[in-house]
Parts: structure tokens; sequence; C-alpha cells
DNA sequence: GTAATAGTGTCTGTTAGACAGTATTAG
DNA sequence: CTAATACTGTCTAACAGACACTATTAC
């Protein structure tokens, strides 16, 4: 089919034509979501005067077939043909979960040539947080598609900086591992940033990769930073929390997910405008009662800041 | 092809079997990338006792072809099969502009089955900022591929909010006009934002498009508002200016892209460590001599922060 | 009362913003 | 000298971080 001819045609004469002879005149990828699934898991604490601890989990899915056979992995799935990625991501979501409405956050699209061996797969993540009281007890015996919430652990085991003349070089060796029982899977990355003046170049290695299927173990670590990055300036933890909760509890998801211990006085000047006090109260234990809050809707921050 | 069979295989034999027979099994979307290529352009003044004004221009390309024939749209391209995405950016920013190593972001993935009326295109957007000292002489008359540089101008016509019990509506509307030399293409976006307790919901609305291809207006708007929110814990802007620079100069680049005067002293404050003091000067009218900074490759700031 | 955690008052040091001043140049 | 812009000193208000204090509960 010759451009030229193509050219001369109406609009809609051009589309008609295109769609017989030039749609499928070179080879496409396939898209597919992947998905980071986070929640705060309060664990069971027996000493009723002692406080529970939260900590962060992730959800993975073990893979039935081959590749990576066994292996652990995001939820996600190819996207159909006539529905848009964050329809695909909701979809996923809710059939994974089974919460409707959770929020989803479009993170960064993959596309290394050999990231799926059997073919040019390019793959949209995302960042999704769901409140563990909405999820339905997932049971540890659900082994229907052998999805299993995994605590998140990740470590700078080395990192180190040197100067050759114009050019800085840092590198970071950083852990990642996951448990969930007794299984646990895990992967060292190794990340290589050259500044030379304005010019940076982030190169990222894996160097070992252990029960963590395709790429994902980057993309786990690439959406733990974006998470924690977004905690002081956005509203996101609150989807980690239910609808109502206590500044302690709350001061609690921060410190998990930035991993550090919070001033308490200003941590709550911090949440200040976030959040509205409903009033209630709440006993959790041999000590005084905490006040009951929610989210202010109103609040709002500029979209970047 | 059964599931079972291919199963059973090992992960070899399982390859080559998908290929043949999986691989292209449903219909798969084409990949593009859309570049949003800015450049700080500095006006010639004849009056030599006056300061030369600064602009933001963006790259568009007039299409030759249906669809959209004669509107303008962004720089980009298809994505071959043998490369990624970050390399086809490379690829065509080095096509477009004559140069190389341009500073490109990652911007967002989109997917609206009906963005493109040939066929299923899922596009990946690059935020790419360049000193205008080193391109190329852009003539008025390089016709041979039509692009063209054109000045940008984001303005809020509307802004209202309403309040009905726990949902609060936020409305925008914002006009985007894009002007070089007798040309002017122009959009209208409507943004609405639903907020339900935490559940925020954005819903954008081309409401009027005048001159440019696809939903690239609704890109450059993302990409502006991006620009912005990375302007002042970044290092983004020095891509904009030259590997020297004089203060005044800087101010004036971060101006344009906040779109408001800054303070002298509290500006300086704020890039102090970020730039190196050359010993240079300049002198550049009847005052004064500027000192001449270059960045501070030392300088880090929190991938996310 | 004690132990434990919830919540508040206040000090201090750092940063943002504004203003007024001095410095250097061409003409 | 004046006009124009570069650069600097300093005041003030806002904010982050730390500490010490009071409040409430179960036992």
């Amino acid at each position: 089919m010759e451009e030229q001819f193509l050219q001369n045609l109406s609009e809609t004469e051009f589309i008609e034509q295109y769609q017989k002879t030039e749609k499928d005149k070179y080879e496409k990828p396939s898209i597919t979501t992947d998905m980071v699934i986070f929640t705060m898991d309060t664990e069971k604490v027996s000493d009723k005067r002692k406080k529970a601890e939260k900590e962060l989990q992730l959800l993975l899915i073990q893979r039935g077939g081959h590749p990576y056979k066994g292996d652990w992995a995001l939820a996600g799935g190819f996207m159909g043909i006539d529905e848009d990625v964050d329809t695909a991501v909701q979809r996923e979501l809710k059939e994974e979960t089974g919460v409707d409405g959770i929020y989803a956050e479009q993170l960064y699209t993959w596309s290394a040539v050999d990231r799926d061996p059997r073919m040019r797969i390019v793959s949209v993540s995302y960042l999704a947080l769901v409140d563990q009281g909405k999820l339905p007890p997932l049971q540890a015996g659900d082994d229907a598609d052998d999805a299993r919430w995994f605590t998140v652990k990740d470590t700078v085991v080395e990192s180190h900086e040197e100067q050759i003349s114009s050019t800085i070089r840092r590198t970071e060796e950083i852990e990642l591992e996951m448990t969930s029982g007794e299984i646990t899977v895990s992967a060292t990355i190794e990340r290589v940033t050259v500044t030379e003046g304005t010019n940076t170049k982030t190169t990222v290695w894996m160097k070992k990769q252990d029960g963590i299927a395709f790429d994902h173990a980057e993309i786990i670590l690439y959406s733990l930073e974006r998470l924690r990055g977004k905690v002081n300036y956005t509203n996101i933890a609150f989807n980690l929390v239910g609808e109502e909760f206590t500044l302690p509890d709350l001061q609690q998801v921060y410190e998990v997910i930035l991993g550090r211990a919070l001033n308490k006085v200003q941590f709550r000047r911090h949440v200040e405008g976030m959040v509205l006090d409903t009033g209630k109260e709440i006993k959790t234990g041999a000590y005084r009662p905490s006040k009951l809050y929610r989210y202010n809707s109103a609040w709002v921050h500029d979209q970047w800041k």
C-alpha cells in the first residue's frame, strides 16, 4: 500500500483502508498490568496490655505455570483490547482482593526487551493501597490461586560514592526480602547512578533473585520508594486505615512506611488539617482512650507540590 | 492448545510452544511514545539597555497525513519490537532535535480505547528538557517535517467547588494556548475531581480542541503541571540553561515555569547548595556584571521527597 | 497508688518571605 | 552624576524537632 495513495483519501476512507492494510504491518507487544498491592497488617498480640505492632504487607501470587513456575509474582494480567489500563487494573484488583474501588495510582511503564521470555511484554505498574479492615478474611488455606500477603523489608546493604574528575558515581546495593509464614523470597538489586553535570543516568541491575518472578523485585522496590516519598505531602497513607482511626494508629502507619519513629507533637501538627474529630473515643487498653478521627475530604494539596 | 499440555513441558519446550501457538492469540495494541519537549527561549531584544525576557517553548509537529491532518501533534513514534521505550525516546529525540543525551523522564501512559481512530494505541509520554543553546538553529523555513517551537500558556479560566453532603466536587476549566508566529492552536480542558472520604476520582474532558491532534493537549497540560511541581525540589530546571549561567538567568527560568515572580534572596538561598561559583563574570548591560555559576553535581536530593 | 498510653504547652533552631540597603557598570 | 541591574544584611513569621508536662484508664 502506497503512502501517497492513502493520503489522498478522505479521513473516513483512510481509516478504513488503514485498518485493512496497515494496522498489523509491524509486530506489536502485549500490554499487561502489574499491581503492587499494599495493606497495613495489625498483628494480633496476645498480651492485652501491649499495643499491637503494624507491618506493611504486599500481595504476591504463586505462578502455577511457566515461566518462573513456582516463583512469586505481582498480581496483574493482560489488558483487553477494548479496555484501558485503569479499567483493567480495577477489574483485576476486584478479582484479586474482592474489594471494590481500591486506591490505585499509575507508577511506571516497564519495557525492557527481555523482561518476559515468552514474548515482548510492556507492563504498566500500579501502586494500590487497601485497608485491611475491608479485606475479606484471607484464609491461610485459600489455595485457589495461591495468593498470599508478604511482609516487605528493604535494606540498603551497601552504599558508596566515588568521584572521577567531574563524574560522580553512586552505587547502592539494596536487599529486598518478603516473608509469608514459612515462605521467604528475596532479591538483591544494585543501582548505579552516574552524574556528569546535570546529566544523571541510573542503571539497575538484578544481582540475585530468589523466588521472585520476572523484574517484579525492581517494581516492588520502586513502589516502596514512591510510597515513602508521597506519604509526607499527600493523603496516601489514609488509604491504609479505616474510615475512623486514632492518631496513634495513623502515626504508626506513617512510621512503618517511613521506617523510623516520628515525633508525636510534630506528627499531630502535620496531619492537623487533614483530619476531623468525630467526637468519639475508643478504649484499646489499660490507659487513656484515644479520640477517633476521620479524613477531612476538604483537605487539598497540590497534585505535585 | 491445551493449558495442561503446555504446563507439562520443560520451560524451554514451553516457551518454544508458546511462541508458536499462544503468542498472538489475542489482539494487541501498538505502543508509541509522545514527547513533550520544552526549551527556554530567550527573546532577542533590540533595546540593549533592557533585559531579554524568557518564555517556555514546546516542539510540535504538523501532521502531514490522516488522521488530524494539518493539526499539530507532539513528537513521537512507534516503539520498535526490539527496543525499549527509553531507547525509542532517545532515538526520536535525536531525530527531532539533532541533540544527543537530552534529559527525558517518563510521565504517564495513556491508554484510552478511542484515543487514536486508526487502531488501539497505548502511548508512553515523556517530559524532555533541552537547553536552547545546544539546539541547532531551527530555521523558520525547515519545512522538511514541519516542526516548530510554540510558546505555551495555560490559564485557569474557571474553578469552583461544591459540597453535596460528604461529597466534594471540584471543577476546573483550563485553557491551553500555544503560539508560533502566526499560528495559534488551543484547547479547553475541563477537569472534575470528586472526593468522597479518601476516595478521589478525577475525570478529564476535552471541551474544545482547535489545531491540536489526538489527546495531546491533555498530555501537554499534564507535563506542564509535573514540570512546575518538580522545579522546587529537584534540579530539573538546570536542564533548561547552559553549562554556565548567571543566577538572575536561572531565577528567570524558575519564574517562567512557575508563572510568578520569586523573591531574590530566598531564591538564592534555595539554590545555594546546587550551584558552584566559576569565578567568572559576564557583562550583559549597562550595570554590574553577573557572576557565572555552574551546576553542582554533588548536590543530592531524595528521588521523591 | 502504678503502669501504660493519649494528648498538650512550650522552647529552640531552621527555613521562607519581605525589605532595605550596598556594589558595579555604561553613559 | 543617573539609571539599571547584581548582590548582601537583616528583620519577621512560619515550621520542624525535641522535651517535659498533664490526662485518663485498668488493675
